[in-house]
DNA sequence: GCTAAAAATGAACGTCATTCAATTTCGATT
DNA sequence: AATCGAAATTGAATGACGTTCATTTTTAGC
């Protein structure tokens, strides 16, 4: 498996058949034609609707109906932008994590660190997850979120578990392995926080693990955990 | 959180409402009660059932009709037994971690070295649940795979993070965290292996990953992760 | 046997995800 | 502008299934 950095290509699934219309941009009032426009408006709205409900309700008690009211298209619209209703979660959660990771990836390219920058990404997903209500429904699909998080910020992740162990901080022999265990133990921790099952407190020594998955040492690991960590920047107006 | 080594009482929830039948036990032919006993078949027959449906169709496909139907009893009837779908596909994989929690234990009393015995546990756990294709339909439900496995095998497992601990080879804190986060990380990778997005062959990778997370160090982890295991006894006829 | 309580039954209910025949919108062509 | 075929949209209908509950059966003491 390959990763593409260009931030643009994380929108991972493009579910709609385009055609190929406007073969002929010309001088037409319509460049982009009316039809292409309202497409993208609407998956765009089925998408968000699709949030706000499934973060809401969780994603399954969130029903197509409510879904397809708020984004003000016919219940079986839906369907011609996403095969499933499962397929729409993927779109929302795929939405949060890119959304996420580009707000991570604003903060770390200004640390030199690869290893502080992978802490940073971790610690951080942990945190939006268990300090923000609206995850709380969403984690009661860990496939979905960690699958998520695997495709949406793995190229990151990646790469900087592999600049880490080029720069000998890391000893990681299988990048994508260990992304795909830390995706799924990230989801559990999150899981257990809000669920009560475990203390908001232990956060810190979950990203010390997560560490010590890296091969880095546990007192190395401890003391990267531990540095000052700069604010994120403000979400997007949705999600 | 404290946690029973009691074998007997792994059995985690006892759903039903027994009320005082058998007050007299007497010179009775019916020592025990027809009752109760034809209860403890219908539960057996259904978690049984229950298993066969589930593991074959996954938990979410399989239906109540045909696991009653399997079970022999009526569709409502399950519903004495368990409050729910859920409730019943949360006994069918507290059966399936019990079981096999029980054969890792035969297995690993003879062990002296309380590392290996948590490492021949994990390492068990992955390749029954990447070997056995009866496995991997549940695995569509991971948080339910995990949640058992916390339960079931966690008093297992942190007994021995714990006795590793003491004995200065794993540096773990908190060892039920631990556990939290082995668990996910150990059903994200078997689900990864059986859908064939990571090889077979990482299981050896896996198993080092998560011994790493113990705080034992890379190079320990490795030669621990390589010694020579016994073979597992063999499983219980239905599960 | 008789009886009241407990357990079992399976038909019926309600809730969706998904489908599809009918309708509307679009944009190219005349 | 009027027309037309294709594409998109619609929302009522469908079917599947988990769960409930009025009815029937079983049980155990008398």
């Amino acid at each position: 498996m390959t990763f593409d950095l260009d931030l643009s290509s994380l929108v991972v699934q493009e579910t709609i058949k385009f055609k190929g219309i406007n073969a002929l941009p010309s001088r037409n009032p319509t460049p982009k034609g009316r039809v292409a426009l309202r497409q993208e408006r609407n998956r765009e709205a089925l998408v968000q609707a699709g949030y706000r409900v499934m973060s809401e309700k969780g994603i399954d008690a969130a029903t197509m109906q409510e879904i397809a009211q708020k984004a003000d298209v016919g219940a079986g619209t839906v369907y011609s932008y996403f095969k499933s209703k499962e397929d729409l979660a993927v779109a929302v959660l795929e939405r949060v994590m890119h959304n996420l990771a580009i707000r991570i990836e604003e903060v770390t390219n200004q640390f030199s660190d690869p290893a502080q920058v992978y802490a940073f990404g971790v610690r951080t997903v942990i945190e939006a997850a268990t300090g923000d209500l609206r995850w709380k429904q969403l984690l009661n699909r860990p496939e979905v979120v960690a699958d998520a998080m695997f495709r949406c910020m793995g190229p990151f992740a990646i790469r900087d578990l592999q600049n880490a162990a080029r720069a000998n901080r890391f000893k990681v022999d299988d990048a994508e392995l260990l992304w795909k265990m830390a995706t799924f133990a990230i989801v559990g921790v999150s899981r257990a926080v809000i669920q009560e099952q475990l203390s908001h407190r232990l956060i810190d020594e979950a990203v010390v693990r997560l560490l010590c998955m890296t091969g880095i040492g546990e007192a190395e690991a401890i003391e990267v955990a531990n540095r000052p960590r700069p604010a994120l920047g403000p979400e997007s107006p949705v999600f």
